[in-house]
DNA sequence: TCAGTTGTTTATAT
DNA sequence: AATATAAACAACTG
């Protein structure tokens, strides 16, 4: 399920297994998830490395050490797990760092995303070039003017990483509808108001799913997102189902309403 | 059997 | 130049 709520917690996740600790090996059980770097290089690379507090810039996890770095993608399956001993290893946990003491493991179900090496803080910087602010760190001006620069529909400049990063499908459906803004609005048409009500319930869902993680997601909104007749927590009309900017969308067609429609 | 899935990239079209 | 759309990636679920 990883959007930024999920990455953050993997971050907090890898940092109370690894920060602080040297590793000793790193086993990959499936080399198709290593994107820039063969398994043997890996092990070379960062073995005797001692691993510092991670970071995360949008989706992504970046773990640096006293050396090189890794930087982690999680697809739409991605998981971090940390474990005292062997116990318990999965068959989808794809690479494996042995520490000093304990390991964590790096599982990916169905291989979207991967793992990346860099040799320090300058190529972290090189790979993640593209990506954009992170949404969690974002203030409301900043986020006024990325959308002051930007048309077209709202959801998929949300959804657009390199514009602001974190944001994904469900993060965006929830903020959307919380804001009661129909996500195929145009950001050219979104009055200053609707923009600092946006911003407003962006924080809000960031806010929620990141510090009741992951209760953050059991939210009204999300209970009810996907399931079969699915209504709308606050006025109970049934939601309506759609494709915006690629993706499977829900939002209330009484309380999120497009100019020019009923 | 087949549609659907929380993400990204690529190609193509507008 | 930006933005929109669809397909592909891969593996599993209902």
């Amino acid at each position: 399920m990883p959007e930024l709520p999920d990455v953050e917690h993997f971050r907090r996740a890898f940092a109370e297994a690894a920060a602080g600790h040297r590793v000793e090996r790193v086993v990959v059980t499936d080399p198709g998830i290593l994107r820039n770097v063969h398994a043997d290089e890996l092990d070379r690379a960062l073995r005797g490395h001692r691993f510092e507090e991670p970071d995360r810039l949008g989706k992504w996890l970046i773990a640096g050490t006293d050396g090189p770095a890794i930087l982690v993608h999680f697809g739409m399956t991605g998981d971090i797990i940390g474990a005292p001993d062997p116990t318990g290893r999965h068959p989808h946990d794809r690479v494996i760092i042995e520490l000093d003491r304990g390991e964590v493991r790096y599982r990916n179900m169905r291989k979207l995303g991967g793992l990346w090496l860099a040799s320090g803080p300058e190529e972290v910087g090189e790979l993640l070039a593209g990506v954009g602010p992170d949404a969690l760190s974002l203030d409301r001006r900043r986020f006024l003017e990325l959308l002051d620069r930007r048309r077209g529909r709202i959801k998929a400049a949300l959804l657009d990483q390199s514009l602001l990063a974190g944001i994904g499908n469900l993060l965006a459906d929830e903020a959307l509808w919380r804001a009661k803004i129909h996500p195929a609005r145009r950001i050219e048409d979104l009055s200053l108001e609707e923009r600092r009500t946006l911003y407003r319930a962006l924080r809000a869902t960031m806010r929620d799913t990141v510090e009741r993680y992951p209760e953050g997601f059991e939210t009204r909104w999300t209970r009810v997102r996907g399931r079969p007749a699915a209504r709308c927590p606050r006025c109970r009309t049934p939601l309506t189902r759609t494709v915006v900017a690629g993706r499977t969308t829900y939002f209330c067609p009484a309380e999120q309403l497009l100019p020019g429609s009923p």
